[in-house]
DNA sequence: GCAAAATCACTGCG
DNA sequence: CCGCAGTGATTTTG
């Protein structure tokens, strides 16, 4: 996660320079490199087998991340391998293959995987060629006879961003058999059949589930609702339960935003900025930018770079496009959500897509109320009280705003009037069924922007970390800085509650 | 110290 | 506005 907190800052660096046309920007070699020459990384000796840290279903979405945790070494090559001593001389063994989709392998099945060996592909500079039995390719060979376990990383196109590519690690296979055949080419390449080990926990699987769902091929077991939102946001929102018998939550009105009543006086008054087409990273020019410490918030393919106090967006009275990328939280779902029965904490939400970290989940939509008079309703979890910093903000996104070196520099807590709270009783969207943990993988961002001449205050929620599909989604509670939220002498059913996140580091109790 | 492996951002096309 | 193919500068490893 520190490979990614430096590569989005440099990649803000990058977005902010007078980018001469032809120049690519690759600020993932760019941070890879600077933690390289480092020596921040982990599990530098090449093994056999399972690699501490990193789990079945965990997540990439460069190659150098993987790189760096030691999960597969080669920047580029699809198979990594290494030196091993028999009895009689050293033989190189495969320890960890990439199924990127640049070669013709089968990967339909999850527990088979058809793999095709390296080299003989066409390039610029010469056409294709028979693949040698060498390198990675004699590598493998030896591991068939060997039948030591492979890892297996399987690249696929994420399912947000078509565009760009997510690494699942799925575990541990073996080969089973090898064979040579001609390629379309008409040159030969070395095929290798692997087999998943059984007993591992699914993961590719889980994809190819939630693929199926999508295409409608295969109904989604436990649903009750296609979509909770009723067309409210711009995709639908399944209500899935496939523990016990209930049939859904209690009543609520949905809406996709959060709302304040006029009575408030947590508004500014304000202005926009007076960019054109698309605000640009780097123009000190643009207010909005000038505001959030002339740091553009997001990359370019919409990534919160850091977190801060404060976000300054766009609002609707900016005269840029809609598109421009100073609106990352109010562009709208883009990830497939689905409300869901969990086995012991109520309601919980989850997602069918995967979410790299930095990015925008969902807003916490509600009525702004008067923490005073309605402290009542705390017991029930659908109020967010920014109040309760004090714990949920020491889990920052990152240690804190990441420099060019790779160095960190602490970040501030977030500058909101106290108290900022929001009901989500009556009145609300996805947010509240986001439970709570004492280890989280969501966290929430103030943001600011204008509206008819004021500043309304949204509460938007990012992906911490890069989450893998079906995982629940849960952010810090947070604890009242008074230390005691029943301060008020309430009864026992608010105020402090007693925590099942399950986490290791579980503080207990949360609210 | 060079060759091999293929990535990923960007651009233009339909 | 989308996906797709094409292009170029780039990394670690053996």
């Amino acid at each position: 996660m520190r490979f990614d907190a430096l590569r989005r800052r440099l990649s803000q660096l990058e977005d902010a320079k007078e980018s001469p046309a032809g120049i690519i920007r690759r600020a993932d070699l760019k941070a890879g490199n600077i933690l390289m020459t480092k020596q921040v990384r982990t599990n530098m000796r090449k093994r056999i087998g399972t690699v501490p840290g990193v789990e079945i279903g965990d997540i990439f979405f460069f190659r150098m991340e993987m790189c760096l945790l030691g999960l597969h070494a080669p920047s580029m090559a699809g198979i990594d391998y290494m030196s091993v001593r028999n009895d009689l001389e050293e033989e190189p063994l495969a320890v960890s293959i990439v199924s990127s989709g640049y070669y013709d392998d089968d990967a339909e099945d999850k527990d088979v995987l058809i793999y095709s060996g390296q080299g003989g592909a066409a390039n610029k500079d010469k056409g294709a060629t028979d693949q040698k039995l060498e390198r990675g390719n004699l590598a493998l060979e030896r591991s068939l006879r060997r039948g030591n376990e492979v890892r297996v990383i399987r690249g696929m196109k994420d399912s947000v961003n078509q565009v760009s590519k997510v690494y699942l690690y799925d575990g541990l296979f073996r080969i089973q058999e090898s064979w040579v055949e001609k390629a379309k080419s008409g040159c030969n390449i070395f095929k290798y059949k692997l087999a998943r080990i059984p007993g591992q926990p699914d993961a590719f699987g889980v994809w190819k589930s939630i693929e199926k769902w999508r295409e409608g091929l295969s109904s989604r077991a436990g649903l009750i609702l296609p979509d909770i939102t009723s067309g409210a946001e711009s995709m639908p929102v399944a209500l899935v339960n496939d523990v016990d018998e209930e049939k859904g939550p209690a009543y609520f009105t949905y809406v996709s935003t959060v709302k304040y009543s006029k009575s408030f006086k947590l508004t500014q008054p304000a202005y926009g900025c007076n960019c054109r087409n698309a605000c640009q990273p780097g123009n000190l020019n643009c207010s909005c930018i000038r505001k959030n410490e002339g740091n553009f918030p997001y990359t370019a393919n919409g990534v919160l770079v850091c977190r801060a106090p404060m976000i300054h967006e766009c609002g609707p009275t900016c005269p840029c496009f809609p598109n421009c990328k100073n609106r990352a939280s109010q562009t709208g779902l883009k990830a497939r959500l689905e409300v869901f029965k969990t086995k012991d904490r109520g309601w919980g939400l989850r997602s069918w897509d995967s979410f790299r970290a930095g990015t925008f989940i969902c807003e916490y939509a509600g009525e702004v109320i008067e923490k005073v008079s309605q402290v009542g309703e705390e017991g029930d979890g659908y109020v967010f009280d920014t109040s309760h910093v004090y714990e949920s903000f020491k889990w920052n996104y990152e240690p804190g705003l990441v420099e060019e070196d790779g160095s960190i520099e602490a970040i501030e807590e977030p500058n909101v009037p106290s108290p900022l709270v929001i009901s989500s009783k009556n009145v609300g969207n996805v947010a509240r069924f986001m439970n709570h943990s004492c280890y989280p993988n969501v966290f929430w961002q103030p943001i600011m922007y204008e509206n008819n001449n004021e500043s309304f205050i949204h509460i938007a929620f990012f992906a911490m970390r890069h989450i893998p599909p079906m995982t629940e989604l849960t952010f810090d509670y947070g604890k009242s800085r008074s230390g005691e939220a029943a301060a008020d002498g309430g009864s026992t059913s608010r105020g402090r509650r007693k925590c099942l996140c399950g986490a290791p580091i579980c503080r207990g109790y949360f609210g």
